[in-house]
DNA sequence: TAATAATGTAAGGTATACCTTACATCCATA
DNA sequence: TATGGATGTAAGGTATACCTTACATTATTA
């Protein structure tokens, strides 16, 4: 019934929807896989027979409840899997989420919840993510809606893309980062990092898939 | 090049194989994944054109040095990940067998070894089966070759099938379990466990996969 | 409102890994 | 040495998940 592709869908709608309610463009799939438009179409066709979203032509995909209980057991997994991989295995939080994305689809429930009791019933992952079923407790908004003051702080990365993270990572830049903003341009943020006083400009594609808060 | 059809068969293949040189007949294979005649020659055509297996058509496949190398990284991760969950999740060692069969497909060298070191370099599994590279020093035979004396005791349980782990674990045996030898017959041997003094026939299908020695 | 851009969808193709049926070949042994 | 059982293999089929090309429909905007 569910197999490893459709638990990728699910979680790519999960993680890349603005919110529950808006209807997530069949575009920004497609761009995040980087598979045809057909491809995902047909995909997204399969999932809705499913039941497992609601398909609104020319406009996007919601998911059900079905496909967001999933999801979130997805989410857990794959963020505990994360939490493993960086705190008992040392290994880098970039990388982590690479091998998480693998590790996610192996884990029976059972499994998931040793694990969780081993970790010590962690409430984030290591890029900053709330751990479901906490998801709903989500603070801050995206780095290219910031409007509040000058100043905020990462609080998650979030979709996380390898190119993303490598860019983050070279600029220095992750969870608890300080970041003083200057000003939003149509395509991204004009921001000033550590100890520089050159503002950098932060291309919308990170700006948008930085979460960001005041505290 | 490599997947997790064709790792599996390598596992097989490296697991169900009496040594390393007599070659393991397809019809073993047929049997041990229940596939036909048909899709077994396939897969092995192909593991044979990618130089991992040797095929000597009506005798069987043996596994080239690069199949052998692949095989035992791949049981190292096996081990590897049946330990942590039996000593970290504390999962039946009947069940962690069959969880690490899809974790062992989802981790790199890296990740591997420092799982290793967080297990503290063990050296079995939970079923008694040395983890490699030490697999060249396995000691014992398979309990329906034993001819010893009366009393052996169970080294390990190989290749692990799932109704073959359900009678053993139904019996109290496992690794380390003492076992009176009666008599070997042709459809399995005659044994005594435990405080029973009425003679147990332990058909050949456990009685080949059960590897014994007599300390 | 007409043109353009975005999105949908039909048709047909690829690769993987399985299947069945049918027939060919080889090996062991009676 | 003839034969039956085991094994090989050709032909054609299924399902999944991707692809391209081509054309249709809808939404946006100029």
């Amino acid at each position: 019934m569910m197999n490893e592709s459709m638990e990728d869908y699910l979680g790519a709608i999960y993680r890349l929807r603005s919110d529950r309610e808006t209807p997530l463009p069949l575009s920004q799939l497609q761009e995040f896989f980087e598979f045809s438009r057909v491809s995902v179409h047909e995909m997204i066709q399969k999932m809705a027979r499913q039941e497992l979203v609601i398909y609104h032509p020319y406009y996007g995909v919601t998911l059900t409840d079905t496909g967001e209980k999933a999801a979130l057991a997805l989410l857990r997994r794959h963020r505990l899997w994360e939490r493993f991989l960086t705190d008992m295995l040392a290994v880098p939080w970039d990388e982590a989420h690479k091998i998480a994305c693998r590790l996610e689809h192996a884990a029976s429930e059972k499994v998931t919840e040793r694990l969780a009791g081993l970790l010590g019933e962690p409430q984030e992952c290591p890029h900053g993510g709330p751990i479901p079923p906490t998801e709903s407790l989500q603070r801050g908004e995206p780095l290219n809606h910031f409007k509040g003051g000058a100043e905020c702080f990462i609080l998650r990365i979030a979709p996380e893309r390898p190119h993303v993270l490598r860019r983050l990572h070279e600029l220095g830049l992750g969870p608890g980062s300080k970041i003083h903003v200057i000003n939003q341009t149509p395509t991204g943020t004009q921001v000033k990092i550590g100890k520089d006083h050159q503002p950098i400009h932060l291309p919308m594609e990170i700006s948008a898939t930085v979460w960001v808060d005041t505290h």
